[in-house]
DNA sequence: GTACATGCAAATTCTTTGCAACCCA
DNA sequence: TGGGTTGCAAAGAATTTGCATGTAC
């Protein structure tokens, strides 16, 4: 984890960007809350404990900042406000089942993807950065 | 597509909902710009040249009650405002191709997901109800 | 020292809501 | 007729922006 800041402090390092104590801070909290998928709001709380002074704005620029590098992944449920977390490029794909009753988000893991995107890839000229898969229905607790 | 259409109203008809001529307006739009994703903003400009009084409210109000009725799918790409679309349960799902220089987005098919389905369900206990796969990259133009 | 970052508040943008008037069934 | 619907304007909520001040490098 502390391996994963460096990283991560090096890529804005590298792109002239300065590490701030207010980014640090956000960093921490995000890498300390996993598979929380947190909006902004979640992570000003969070990061107001430690740093009164901070302004939402700043956690905003910051987040932005992050998803542009590719450190984050913006997300979206359908539930007014966007969701960050973790792009963990180096580790397997996960997605994600939203339960329509409760609104718990569960990950899961999966490759079978890709071999999907191969084909898709061929047939349509097109170049696959990404993707995200999201399955709604009513979870084990729900059903 | 009126066959279509009439399946709406009687859908409508039944929950006690009114066809009232915004509702019809605003169902054609959509109905007449497929594939299209389009946002309320969108819609609305589409309803105001033939209903110049209709009211903006109204259509996030019809749109609502098309999602809530699953006549319509409520999507999200990131781009600051939800997107809609028929919901076509009798047909195969389709995906989106999100491409990110020029936003452009294309629609495939796909059936292979459901062996992934069936086998989630079972292992998670999840009740699936609807899913929905993004694949971000680079079109065949822009690339 | 200087250019990038921050905090604050105001501005924007998308969406929702309250309410009186309206009108479909 | 009467309760769901509409239009309008105002309210809300999330996010962005302008600007003076602060600070990492």
């Amino acid at each position: 984890m502390a391996q994963k800041l460096e990283w991560i402090f090096r890529k804005l390092h590298d792109r002239e960007y300065k590490i701030t104590p207010q980014r640090q801070v956000i960093l921490k909290a995000i890498m300390e809350n996993p598979s929380q998928h947190l909006s902004a709001e979640d992570i000003y709380s969070l990061v107001k404990t430690t740093n009164p002074e901070i302004g939402l704005a700043t956690i905003y620029r910051t987040l932005d900042l992050l998803a542009d590098l590719e450190i984050l992944q913006k997300m979206n449920f359908n539930d007014g406000r966007s969701r960050y977390e973790f792009n963990d490029q180096d580790e397997h794909h996960h997605h994600h089942l939203i339960c329509l009753r409760c609104g718990k988000v569960a990950e899961f893991e999966d490759d079978l993807l890709e071999t999907l995107e191969t084909a898709i890839a061929k047939k349509r000229g097109f170049e696959i950065l990404d993707h995200q898969l999201k399955i709604y229905g009513h979870c084990k607790d729900c059903h």
